[in-house]
DNA sequence: GTCTATAAGGAGATAGAC
DNA sequence: GTCTATCTCCTTATAGAC
């Protein structure tokens, strides 16, 4: 369990502006700038029950200026999904990922990913949450499948490498490590005190452990 | 990340029984029975994604024969989150949750724990990706907070008795705990040989360490 | 880049027969 | 306990003016 986020608002968390209202100004968006509104919507209430009336309603312009910017609501999606996977697998292509021990490259993987995980944190929510109900969904599922895929090769490679414990199954290991990793989208929200320590902190609980021994 | 479940279907995954077919049967369901199918097509799609005619579908009955059992989708979703939270709090009142130190009682809970997502399975992964859109939905979330809260004391408890490492955040301990334990509902799944293993096994590693020190 | 108005279809739910 | 037929509302998306 890990519902720790406030209760999760039904209606629009973004900021209403008044439309057409005497001398306000009318938001303007490009793509960008608007996914930022539309993933905050997304994670409030999940993709599928948020409807372009709540986008509309959170962005403040009205449904029909979204096809100015993009094809449709799973377009929305799209630009978030990439965003988090391209974090998430630049982290692979940095030289301590690829140089060195195993144990160290995986304790370097997982600091950085508790790290792109903070930094990208709505768009990480977002894939993170998916159910994989059109191709666009499918599509990310797969990137993030082989981000995993990759991670428990090296977890295997470590675990080989570093035999002092009792035997650990290495497929168990990579599972429960993504697990306690990935929570983080559960519980962390952002302008928390001490941040800065939380993916040196992730490391050593997944490594000394997180319980006392009995 | 986790994503090992086989890519989510979007079709419906019950057993299609042809309707009015030349002597054929027609499924016949109570309450309980229904459950079973409509819990396992909410969780493939999502609830919010799922719609009465899914499920119409899956089950082999009309639309309107669900309102002949339940008031609506909702109730069905309700059902199906009590069963899943009664499992949990009742790990709570066992006396190996209750009585002795507090690093042996949650041992027996997390142990517990995972035998009870196991066994559980779709209903505890229902729960575990509500996003509080209904107050059925934000109900069952206030009762896992609960459950999460009742955990975390016990994280602290046991971490301030058993201090023989170096220093550990109890809080972010309860919440990687969690974080591990529920991910189960990503990648377990039925019929896995050795699964009598699993628990001892995740108690162990969030004692041990999941990953090799450096 | 935004608007109003509207099309076309799918949603959850109900009525009443068998 | 299940059916067919229907209701009403809400959904995504488009048309075309400003």
């Amino acid at each position: 369990m890990s519902a720790a986020a406030a209760e999760p608002p039904v209606p629009p968390v973004g900021t209403r502006r008044a439309r057409g209202a005497a001398g306000a100004c009318r938001p303007v968006y490009d793509a960008a700038s608007l996914l930022t509104v539309v993933v905050a919507e997304f994670n409030a209430r999940g993709y599928d029950a948020t409807s372009m009336e709540d986008l509309s309603l959170a962005a403040g312009i009205s449904k029909s200026s979204f096809y100015h910017h993009v094809s449709g609501k799973e377009e929305l999606l799209d630009l978030a999904l990439q965003r988090a996977l391209d974090g998430l697998f630049a982290i692979l292509e940095e030289r301590a990922s690829r140089d060195g021990p195993p144990v160290e490259r995986l304790h370097h993987i997982v600091r950085r990913q508790v790290e792109v995980l903070i930094s990208e944190l709505p768009y990480v929510t977002l894939l993170l949450r998916l159910r994989g109900n059109t191709e666009t969904e499918r599509r990310a599922l797969a990137r993030r499948r082989a981000f995993d895929a990759t991670v428990a090769a090296l977890v295997a490679d470590a675990i080989s490498e570093g035999q002092v414990r009792a035997t650990v199954e290495p497929w168990l290991a990579a599972r429960l490590l993504s697990g306690a990793i990935n929570s983080i989208i559960d519980w962390y929200r952002p302008g928390r005190t001490g941040a800065e320590h939380l993916p040196d902190e992730v490391v050593r609980m997944v490594s000394e452990g997180i319980l006392p021994p009995a």
